[in-house]
RNA sequence: GGCGGCGUAGCUCAGUUGGUUUAGAGCAGCGGAAUCAUAAUCCGCGUGUCCGGGGUUCGAGUCCCUGCGCCGCUACCA
């Protein structure tokens, strides 16, 4: 069997912010692939970068009082930093902001001119006058112009409306806080419908795409025609300006994914490669790692630029799901957004890779990081099952060595080099869950033959060395057997047990031969318990990280939190604070959670909506709510609100309310409903 | 609403193309042993409606239909 080449990549994280327990999943993930390949004697290369361009780089910059340069260089280092802490080994860690990518985008942009893809077309889009830049929609703000809800994004409202930003009344940019007005500007774009054949034969074929990622695109993008992709954004922009189009930048996802090559061609300059023999040959394998949320990106645009240019297309797009903690997005305000760097001040990189190991499948499902389950893994599986078999072996055979030949072992040790070859298709279709399970079941195997010889007995015996000698040997062949086995997962274990055993782990073939007669060292400990007050600890950090640096929101961060948190005292003005009362007199208040199961206008009243609020099963009442200009009553139906629910009933001129609902503002428009977080239940109370 | 997926022991899950037994593993729990080892290890202990209901079949957790529940994606299009 001859080894493949293989060029494989990871999503390029976004040079605007850190590396975070979420990120690391793919990181993580990858790595693991490519040890693993390098380990069966395939030629492999991890290519990465950091992708540098764009809006949100501007700002982020621009905020911190540095250039752009300086910022993405910044934030490169510490990328870097936080991969390598994490065992992630890449053999070349690229910019987009580099000539090597600057050329290629020429190279590309040629390309689909030649191949008449490229047409340009006005662009209506709001101007941010004050910030003299285009904003793209999620920097705007404003209302929405069908159900009149303030504040809300720039292209869907939190009722469900979607619009375009030019449609939003009294939008606001969310760089300056200016009245962006509508300026129309000639913008670039690659007719990717010419490619439409092209990309249902590849996207369909089965090889290239998980099933149910072939299907989704199917479903969503390719059963009509394919639109005109916008490639191109007016400056000021921080990227490559295009050659031919002075004036106009490429769009950050043109050069992001070519960054992938131009990472490589750093690679072969310095290695005395050619570039060709890896992204022009039939002989090279090129799989991207990534997550769902960018799999259009990967599986239409970039098949579609890289056919055009006559580039390899990509073997295999792995796409992964979303990390989540305790079954939910992580949260800053809970602490479960953990930054790479965080993670690292209390805990090992080596128990997050087995972690994630073993929940790792090969489709996009989500992966969920349950924080006991975490703890109880680690411990049980790596420190009680694996290392345990190490620890009670090794020193007693630290003066003899191990036996000049393998010893019976009733078959463990063939068995467990039969079980290789699963394990290794384990891992090269990503199910790496399944090749932690596989490996477990070997170390469960083991510890029971170590129970029954009793090494611990042997030794007292002078006369039995002999039979202990072959005890242990047989504990340390089974537990290198493991160390091979998990070191695509466990680079650092695999090193340690080099040096116990005096050779160093190199390929996956050494998993089939025990090793005998040589030398074993003083054994040394190989890894630490995890400790659930320090995972709790990590989470406390988390939680103090969102106070000092804060943003609430992701996408927008650095460009909102200013706007967050410099809240304005004229509420408290207009209606300052009351007497004070006692909890006795507040518990009187009883506020239930009630869900709206029907709204409608109450026509000859001015401000009422008459609500049907549900309190579950079939408790039900009707009260009629001032507030029917700030909201549309069929947005209301199905949403959960808080009320009052044991206020005396009160007869209106249109009909008995009986209760109130709760919601803030000085009225008209300006009226805003108290929503429960996601669990809440109609019927509950609020205490 | 559409698409994709899931629903197996307290928890996390395995169950390959339908047929090795009365459906399995790890963790947790209970009982015992051991004391070499990082309070690690070993042995023993599970009356689970394999979500419900139909169907195909000699035979279904495994295939088909249907209902329910959950998740993700995406929606006045699929």
């Amino acid at each position: 069997m001859h080894p493949r080449k293989i060029l494989v990549t990871s999503a390029l994280p976004y040079a605007n912010g850190p590396i975070h327990i979420g990120h690391l999943v793919e990181y993580i993930q990858t790595d693991i692939w490519v040890r693993f390949q390098k380990l069966r004697g395939n030629r492999c290369i991890y290519m990465c970068a950091d992708d540098t361009h764009g809006t949100a780089i501007m700002i982020s910059s621009k905020k911190a009082g540095v250039s752009e340069e300086q910022w993405i260089e910044r934030v490169r280092e510490e990328h870097i930093a936080d991969f390598t802490a994490f065992d992630i080994e890449f053999d070349n860690y690229g910019s987009t902001h580099s000539e090597e990518n600057r050329k290629l985008c020429g190279v590309f942009w040629s390309a689909l001119r030649e191949a008449h893809l490229v047409k340009g077309k006005d662009v209506e889009q709001l101007y941010d006058p004050q910030a003299e830049t285009f904003l793209a929609d999620r920097f705007v703000r404003g209302t929405c112009p069908f159900c009149h809800l303030e504040n809300q994004h720039g292209d869907n409202c939190d009722n469900g409306h979607t619009y375009t930003p030019a449609d939003l009344i009294d939008p606001v940019s969310t760089l300056s806080g200016a009245t962006p007005e509508v300026r129309t500007a000639p913008h670039l774009f690659v007719e990717l419908e010419q490619l439409h054949g092209f990309l249902d034969e590849w996207t369909q074929c089965g090889k290239h795409l998980q099933r149910e990622v072939a299907n989704y695109l199917k479903g969503h993008f390719l059963h009509e025609p394919l639109r005109d992709w916008d490639i191109s954004r007016p400056a000021p922009y921080f990227g490559f300006e295009i050659p031919d189009s002075p004036g106009n930048y490429w769009y950050v996802w043109f050069d992001a994914p070519i960054g992938y090559i131009a990472s490589t061609q750093q690679w072969c300059e310095r290695s005395g490669e050619k570039l060709d023999d890896w992204w022009r040959s039939d002989e090279t394998e090129i799989h991207h790692f990534i997550g769902k949320d960018i799999t259009y990106f990967h599986t239409l645009f970039w098949p579609g630029m890289l056919k055009t240019a006559g580039y390899n297309l990509p073997t295999k797009v792995h796409i992964h799901g979303f990390l989540t903690v305790g079954g939910e997005k992580m949260s800053k305000s809970k602490g479960t957004f953990v930054k790479a760097a965080t993670y690292l001040e209390h805990l090992e990189p080596s128990y997050l890779r087995y972690y994630y190991a073993s929940k790792l499948g090969s489709r996009l499902d989500d992966l969920d990081m349950n924080l006991q389950e975490f703890v109880a893994k680690v411990n049980s599986d790596l420190v009680g099952k694996v290392i345990n078999l190490a620890s009670r072996s090794a020193k007693f055979v630290a003066e003899s060595g191990l036996s000049a030949e393998y010893p019976d072992d009733g078959g463990l040790f063939t068995q467990g080099a039969a079980a290789g070859d699963e394990i290794a298709g384990a891992y090269e279709n990503c199910d790496y869950n399944r090749a932690m399970r596989r490996i477990m079941e070997l170390a469960d195997r083991a510890n029971p033959f170590v129970e029954e010889r009793q090494p611990w007995n042997l030794r007292k015996d002078p006369q039995r060395a002999g039979e202990l000698q072959d005890v242990c040997t047989v504990a340390l062949n089974l537990f290198r057997q493991l160390a091979i086995y998990l070191s695509p997962v466990l680079p650092r274990l695999a090193a340690q047990t080099g040096e116990l055993l005096g050779k160093p782990i190199e390929s996956w073939d050494e998993s089939k031969t025990p090793l005998v007669g040589t030398p074993v060292a003083k054994f040394k400990h190989m890894m630490q318990r995890v400790e659930a007050k320090n995972v709790q600890a990590m989470i406390d950090a988390s939680k103090e990280n969102d106070m000092s640096d804060a943003p609430a929101n992701e996408a927008t961060n650095e460009a909102t939190d200013a706007a967050t948190f410099e809240d304005s005292d004229q509420p408290l003005k207009d209606e300052p604070l009351t007497e004070e009362i006692t909890f006795d007199e507040f518990i009187k208040v009883d506020l239930r959670i009630a869900r709206i199961v029907s709204a409608e206008r109450v026509e000859e009243a001015r401000k009422l909506l008459r609500l049907t609020l549900s309190l579950g099963g079939d408790e039900r009442r009707q009260v009629l709510a001032g507030i029917k200009s700030a909201y549309e009553p069929e947005a209301l139906v199905g949403r959960l609100v808080v009320m009052a629910a044991n206020l005396a009933p009160r007869k209106m001129k249109f009909g008995v309310s009986e209760g109130m609902i709760l919601a803030s503002g000085p009225g008209g428009s300006d009226v805003f409903l108290l929503s429960p977080d996601d669990g809440a239940q109609p019927g509950q109370r609020v205490h």
